[in-house]
RNA sequence: GAGGGUGUAGCUCAGCUAGGCAGAGCAACGGACUUUUAAUCCGUAGGUCGUGGGUUCGAUCCCCACCGCCCUCACCA
C-alpha cells in the first residue's frame, strides 16, 4: 500500500508499459529544442527533425492518429501520433499515453492542414508516467488552498503564476546585478542568532542540541552587516529571509526575503538615490512608460518620488501636531487604535500609519522620523529628537526604510539601554543587548546609509499582486490534516 | 483575537430560504473515428456532501461545537 494511492486505470497504463519492456519513467533526453524556439523560428526550422520534451496537456485521440499537446518550460506545440508513421508497436506505446504524463519525441516539425506548427512524430520516448491525473484542462486549479499547499500543481497547470515567479527571479536578478555593478559585494549572515536584534520584531526560538544553547532565527541582519562596515566591506549587500513570529495577512508571510544595504561615506540621502533608480529600472523593464497597474491603481514610477516630512505629514493628515498628546489620545480613540501602554511616539506612529502611510499611493518617501522610532539610527544634528531615517511607501504598502546610520558607540549603548527599559521579561530574554555589537562599533565603523527593502513586496507591486502568498512560492499554511 | 464568507466526484461548480433517491461540465473507463485543437459521437463508472453531535419519520440543506481556507478588522518597525 503506497502512501499516495495512485489511480488505479494509470497505473494500469503503467503495467502496460513495463510489459512491453518500457521504463516508464525514462532516462536522460538529449538534444530537445526549446518549444518557444520551434514557433518563433518556425521559418528557420520548418521540416528539420527535432526533439521536444515535456508535460502532456492535452491528448485528442482519433483512432489510428491522436494530437497530444506538450508543454515545456517555453510553450506549447502540438504533436501528432500516427499509426502510418509510427508502426503497430510504437503507436500501443502511445496508446498508453496521458494528459499529465512527460514524454521526448522526435520528428518532423512542419505545418498541418489547418495550419498548425507541429511535430509529426518518428520516435519517442515515456520520460515519467504520471500515475495522478492532472487538473481539468479548461479551469485548472482555482481552490487558492490548494494552489499553495500543491505549487507545483498551480506552476504547471496556470501559465501566469509560473510567469510571476520568472518575474520573481529576474527582478532579484536585476536587483543584485545593479548593485554589484555598483561596486558592492553581497555577503551572507548569519540566520541562527544568540540575539535577535536589528529589529523590535518577535523571534522564532530554535535550540543546538551539540552546544545547548537557544537559538533565534534573524529578524534582521542588520547588526551583522554593519560588522562587516567596521572590517572594511565598504558597499555590502545581502539579499536574504527574515523571520518574524507574528500575524498572517496579505502583506505579512513568517519568513520574507529582504535586500539589506550598507554604504560607507555616505547616508540616508544617498540611499534614497540608489532606491529610486533601482525600482524605476525595475518597473521600466516591465512597462517602457514605468506606469504599472497595482490593484486599483497605476503606480508612476517615472516621475521623481514624492518627499514629505514626518511630522508636517502627520499635522497635515489630523489637524493637529503630533506633540499634542491629549489630542493624539482622542485620535488613537476615534480610529479604534490600542494605545494603551505605548510610548508617545509609538501611539503617534500608529496613528501615522493609519492616516497617512494607508492613503500614499504613488512612491512617496517620508522624511525625519522620531529618534524614539528608530534605535540604530544618527540623529539629527540640529534636532535630535528626528532622526535620519525615511521609510519608502507605494500603494500604502511599507516597502523598506533607510537611515543614516549611528556610528557613535556612547549613543549607540545609551539607545540600547532605554529600549531594555521598556521591554518586559519575556522580550528580554531575546532583546539582550549585543554587547559584541557595541565592542565593533568602538573599533570604528565609518558613516554610512543603510537600506532595507522588502522583496516580497517589491515583487507583489510588479506583478500587480496583492496578496504576499502569491509571490511566495511556498507560503506558510498550517499543516494539512492528512 | 473579533466579525463575515466558504468547504459537495480527481478538477471547476450547481443543489441549500420548499428538509424527501446526490447533480452538471471537464477529467477517467469501454467502443467508433488517420489533420484535430476545450475534437466529435455512443456507452459506463465515479461521493464519509470538511469532522463530530443535535432537531426530525427523514438532514448536503435547520441548530450547536470543532477543523482548514479566504476576506475585513485588531496585532505586527
Amino acid at each position: 500500500m503506497s502512501l499516495i494511492e495512485p489511480e488505479d486505470f494509470r497505473v494500469e497504463k503503467l503495467k502496460k508499459l513495463e510489459e512491453k519492456g518500457i521504463d516508464p519513467y525514462g532516462d536522460r533526453y538529449p538534444g530537445v529544442t526549446p518549444i518557444s524556439k520551434m514557433i518563433d523560428c518556425y521559418d528557420d526550422l520548418e521540416d528539420s527533425t527535432l526533439r521536444a520534451a515535456g508535460r502532456i496537456t492535452n491528448h485528442r485521440a482519433m483512432g489510428k492518429a491522436s494530437f497530444i499537446d506538450i508543454k515545456d518550460s517555453t510553450g506549447t506545440i502540438q504533436t501528432f501520433f500516427q499509426l502510418k508513421r509510427l508502426g503497430d508497436e510504437q503507436f500501443e506505446i502511445h496508446d498508453q499515453l496521458q494528459p499529465g504524463d512527460i514524454i521526448g519525441v522526435e520528428g518532423e516539425l512542419t505545418t498541418t492542414r489547418s495550419g498548425e506548427k507541429t511535430i509529426f512524430v518518428d520516435n519517442f520516448m515515456v520520460l515519467s508516467k504520471a500515475v495522478l491525473r492532472p487538473p481539468e484542462k479548461w479551469h485548472g486549479l482555482k481552490d487558492a488552498e490548494l494552489r499553495y499547499r500543491r505549487r507545483y500543481i498551480d506552476l504547471f497547470s496556470n501559465e501566469k503564476v509560473m510567469e510571476c515567479f520568472v518575474t520573481r527571479s529576474q527582478i532579484i536578478d536585476q536587483i543584485r546585478r545593479h548593485l554589484i555593478d555598483n561596486g558592492f559585494l553581497e555577503v551572507e549572515t548569519p540566520m541562527m542568532q544568540a540575539i535577535a536584534g536589528g529589529a523590535a520584531a518577535q523571534p522564532f526560538i530554535t535550540h543546538h542540541n551539540a552546544l545547548d544553547i537557544d537559538l533565534f532565527l534573524r529578524v534582521a541582519p542588520e547588526l551583522y552587516l554593519k560588522r562587516l562596515l567596521v572590517g572594511g566591506m565598504e558597499r555590502v549587500f545581502e539579499i536574504n529571509r527574515n523571520f518574524r513570529n507574528e500575524g498572517i495577512d496579505r502583506q505579512h508571510n513568517p519568513e520574507f526575503t529582504s535586500l539589506e544595504v550598507y554604504k560607507a561615506y555616505s547616508d540616508y540621502l544617498d540611499m534614497m538615490d540608489l532606491t529610486e533608480d533601482i525600482i524605476r529600472k525595475l518597473a521600466l523593464r516591465i512597462d517602457p512608460a514605468g506606469e504599472l497597474p497595482f490593484g486599483e491603481h497605476t503606480i508612476d514610477y517615472v516621475s521623481e518620488f514624492a518627499k514629505v516630512d514626518y511630522f508636517e505629514a502627520f499635522e497635515k493628515a489630523n489637524g493637529f501636531p503630533a506633540d499634542d498628546l491629549a489630542k493624539v489620545h482622542a485620535k488613537a480613540e476615534e480610529l479604534g487604535l490600542d494605545i494603551d501602554g505605548l510610548a508617545p511616539e509609538l501611539a503617534v506612529n500608529s496613528i501615522f500609519e493609519h492616516t497617512v502611510e494607508d492613503k500614499i499611493i504613488q512612491p512617496t518617501f517620508i522624511m525625519d522620523y522620531p529618534s524614539a522610532l528608530s534605535p540604530l539610527t544618527k540623529p539629527k544634528k540640529d534636532k535630535p529628537e528626528v532622526a535620519e531615517r525615511w521609510d519608502l511607501i507605494i500603494a500604502g504598502m511599507e516597502i523598506g526604510p533607510a537611515y543614516t546610520e549611528l556610528n557613535d558607540p556612547r549613543v549607540q549603548e545609551e539607545k540600547f539601554l532605554q529600549q531594555l527599559e521598556g521591554e518586559d521579561e519575556a522580550e528580554k530574554t531575546f532583546r539582550n543587548i549585543d554587547k559584541d555589537f557595541l565592542r565593533a562599533l568602538s573599533h570604528g565603523m565609518p558613516p554610512a546609509g543603510g537600506l532595507g527593502l522588502g522583496i516580497d513586496r517589491l515583487v507583489m507591486l510588479f506583478t500587480n499582486k496583492t496578496a504576499i502568498r502569491e509571490v511566495i512560492l511556498f507560503p506558510l499554511l498550517r499543516p494539512a490534516d492528512e
